[in-house]
DNA sequence: CAGGCCTGGCTTTTT
DNA sequence: GCCAGGCCTG
């Protein structure tokens, strides 16, 4: 696995500033030169996509450090994703050399990880904290609420999970969201929400979300902590600023400051870089409220949008504007590059999912072939993982070499999972959910009884549950039978001689081995016949080649005097085991995207074809990009249909995908797709017709009963046998002008009940055996006898009457 | 206590 | 169509 320590590949530079400070501002625009040089007040960098925005931030670090004589010790830059950190802080290196190490360069959450170990015992912790992400979240939450009797039915730990991490994301503490429940799925969440943050105290551990909320409440309640940090960094810088949430944004302005504070320290400056447009983790609290009222939020603060794009073709970036225009409120921007239009649009209308990975493939074929692309140039789009899935079937049964970023990850596997939790374990005796995770797995007879019996013991005594374990050895436990108090003993002594490894100084590698052979958990796999657990081994053995990995590049480091090893509070022991799970815990991206220059270790030349969905897309760039599954219902996705916040937010992913290609886009969409293992029909994307009609070359459209000329490029494939009516909108004539977004979206066309006798165009007779969702998100699932069960959805001129 | 069967459910997911 | 979690039985 490369993927833990490998730097991003950088993006390719026009002119490489070398060396000297004269040469930072030579290649930038008046804009990004602006941005660069801006002194004193805040700053907004409004950065459209591909317009440059990740040189900005290097060179305005690299000029804040040679020009303007920052210590680099005083600058704080932080990012989302921890590729994003590595590749800011390698640019900066490229330009400044060594002196980038002293800077904070990280993502919100190890930042605050930096910050809360130092401050632990401030916030009553020990700073060998666990960090839980949403899996551990979710169990510790279902023992909760089982404990306090809640019905897992009505009140699914997964929405408790995410009422909950709402809740955080705005700051608002357990004791103020019981006082402020106005119904009872509120005052169940606050209930919850009490309980469980308890418990995660007694665990020793944070979550994610209690990463950026409980630094906050540190900086608010105790303002001589607060005040080491504004006095230490005097530069502030925020990627991805549309992306923060309320608590990210709270934490921004308390380190940074808006004023002077009492003992008259001045407020950092701040510069923060987004795109309002780009901002598609609405769902995980990001508000473009923090981008859009900076000026408000922030006295005195200057705005630079930077509009020229270095990536794409005009024709893509037109494309991208004309989409994105339709967005509501929305501050006016227009992406322009001076590098010429550039091919057209491709556009394809495919008869089912299956016929447009046909088309996708072919033309990546006919690409390859004509010596356009290779392979590592093409990715492939989609709004959710499981379209991947028919993309796979068809590369496969062609050899088009392909890889699917994203899915189940790494860290998530649930052997991994099991592992880590030993690991978390023996580093955090206190992390109660790990503990229970592998209390009995592999199995070794303490069932849910005897762990139930332990539980209560911990809960009446007000103890760990690691030290009722201890208490169920000594006989303390006469509810548990004589077994399971054997096994129990075994469990113990198990952790206790992993324990002493740990304590010997062990590496991580070593340790990790010693806990497969001594659990049992390898041969248990090994033995095992389900194909399923031989990967899980093969898993394994990767974990462990990871963590050998871990000690081998921080000996390295150890070993070369010319690095800094800036070893400091807050940051674990270099290659121990708290710092191994820190890494694991935040660096979650381990299944890597494949490097553009097709050079994913030996697969010869031409690379792979790259699929993911757009979310994963976004920061990427390719030369040829397939955006597949333009259909209401899928992209935009369905939820999102009756909702114009969402609708905007879809809109916005559209946005992300188009201006992620450079030469070439194609849009594709496929009339019927089969879901959940039914067919659908599925209506044309509404943001097809927002595609300028002369800027996409059709290839071919849906055949239907008007005639028109279609393009040539069928390649045979079967007509779908539809002739229905009225307001096919992607026709050559009119795409982009069609009403039909208008008339149809909030009105359900046919109101059906289960029972009802239909008439379908293409499918016939049928009757309705089931009906879901309301309004715009109706769907009926009817059986059309021999055509088979077909879910459909309502809304729109469906080809279909009621009888 | 463990393993097997059945039902339900189901966007996206930087950390 | 697939996976996870709950329930039931051996």
């Amino acid at each position: 696995m490369d993927t833990l320590f490998d730097l991003p590949a950088e993006t390719p530079v026009r002119k490489p500033a070398t060396g000297g400070q004269a040469e930072l501002l030579d290649d930038l625009n008046p804009a990004q030169r602006e941005a660069v040089t801006h002194a004193g007040g805040p700053l907004l960098v409004v950065a459209g996509a591909g317009s440059g925005k990740t040189r900005v931030l290097t060179r305005r670090i690299a000029y804040l450090l040679g020009q303007r004589r920052v210590h680099p010790g005083e600058i704080m830059a932080i990012t989302f994703t921890n590729k994003a950190a590595a590749e800011m802080r390698e640019r900066v290196a490229a330009l400044v050399g060594r002196r980038a190490n002293a800077m904070w360069v990280s993502t919100f959450h190890s930042m605050c990880v930096r910050i809360l170990r130092r401050e632990a015992k401030t916030l009553d912790m020990s700073s060998n904290f666990s960090i839980y992400d949403s899996d551990d979240t979710k169990r510790l939450i279902t023992l909760v609420a089982r404990d306090l009797d809640i019905d897992p039915k009505r009140y699914a730990a997964r929405t408790l999970a995410v009422h909950i991490s709402n809740l955080k994301n705005e700051l608002t503490d357990p004791e103020t969201a019981a006082a402020n429940a106005g119904n009872d799925l509120e005052r169940r969440v606050a209930e919850v929400y009490v309980e469980y943050q308890r418990r995660l105290s007694l665990a020793n551990a944070f979550d994610f979300d209690d990463l950026i909320m409980r630094t906050v409440s540190l900086l608010q309640a105790f303002p001589a902590v607060a005040e080491y940090y504004r006095r230490r960094f005097r530069h502030v810088l925020v990627d991805e600023y549309q992306d923060t949430n309320h608590a990210q944004y709270t934490l921004v302005r308390e380190l940074a400051g808006t004023a002077p504070n009492e003992a008259g320290v001045e407020p950092a400056e701040l510069c923060v870089v987004g795109d309002a447009d780009q901002s598609i983790y609405a769902f995980r609290g990001a508000t473009i409220r923090n981008i859009e009222e900076f000026e408000r939020d922030f006295p005195n603060a200057h705005t630079i949008l930077l509009e020229q794009n270095y990536r794409s073709t005009q024709t893509i970036l037109s494309a991208a504007n004309a989409v994105i225009e339709r967005n509501p409120n929305r501050r006016a921007k227009r992406l322009w590059t001076d590098s010429g239009d550039g091919e057209k649009i491709v556009g394809y209308v495919a008869d089912n999912d299956h016929d447009e990975a046909a088309f996708v493939a072919g033309e990546i074929d006919a690409l390859a072939e004509k010596g356009e692309a290779d392979y590592s140039d093409v990715a492939v789009f989609y709004r959710t993982n499981n379209q991947s899935r028919v993309f796979e079937e068809i590369f496969i049964r062609l050899g088009l070499p392909y890889k699917v970023v994203g899915g189940v990850r790494f860290y998530e596997r649930r052997e991994v999972r099991d592992m880590i939790a030993y690991l978390r374990v023996l580093a955090n005796p206190e992390d109660t959910v790990s503990l229970r995770r592998v209390l009995n797995v592999p199995k070794r007879g303490i069932g849910d009884r005897a762990e139930a019996v332990v539980a209560t013991h911990a809960e009446r005594e007000r103890i760990s549950f690691a030290q009722a374990l201890r208490d169920a050895v000594d006989g303390k436990l006469p509810l548990l039978n004589p077994r399971s108090v054997k096994a129990i003993g075994g469990f113990v002594a198990l952790l206790d001689e992993l324990g002493e490894l740990v304590a010997s100084g062990a590496e991580v590698h070593d340790v990790l081995e010693a806990v497969l052979e001594k659990t049992g958990y390898r041969v248990e796999l090994e033995e095992s016949d389900d194909p399923q657990d031989h990967t899980r081994v093969e898993n394994l053995d990767e974990l462990v080649t990871v963590a050998r990995e871990f000690a081998e590049i921080t000996a390295e480091v150890a070993a070369d005097e010319n690095a800094e090893l800036v070893v400091e509070d807050g940051v674990p022991a270099p290659g121990s085991l708290p710092a191994f799970l820190e890494r694991v815990s935040l660096v979650a991206d381990a299944d890597s995207v494949p490097s553009p220059d097709g050079g994913e270790e030996g697969d010869g030349g031409a690379g792979v074809v790259t699929l993911m969905t757009v979310h994963t897309a976004k920061g990427l760039e390719y030369p040829v990009v397939f955006c597949t599954g333009w259909e209401d219902g899928v992209f935009p996705h369905m939820r999102a249909l009756g909702d114009p916040t969402e609708l905007a937010e879809e809109r916005r992913l559209a946005y992300v995908a188009i201006t992620r290609a450079r030469q070439r886009l194609y849009v594709s969409r496929a009339i019927t797709r089969s879901a959940w293992g039914q067919p659908s029909m599925n209506p044309a994307s509404r943001f097809l017709d927002e595609l300028p009609p002369d800027l996409v070359d059709w290839r071919r459209l849906e055949p239907s009963s008007a005639g028109f000329g279609f393009g040539s490029g069928s390649r045979g494939t079967p007509r779908a046998a539809t002739t229905w009516g009225g307001r096919r909108s992607s026709s050559p004539s009119s795409p982009g002008t069609s009403s039909f977004g208008k008339g149809w979206k909030d009105t359900v066309a046919l109101k059906l009940d289960v029972g009802d006798r239909v008439s379908h165009d293409k499918y016939g007779l049928g009757t309705v055996i089931s009906c879901d969702g309301v309004g715009p998100r109706a769907t009926a699932t009817i059986d059309f006898g021999a055509a088979g069960k077909v879910r459909l959805m309502l809304i729109g001129s469906v080809p279909m009457v009621k009888l």
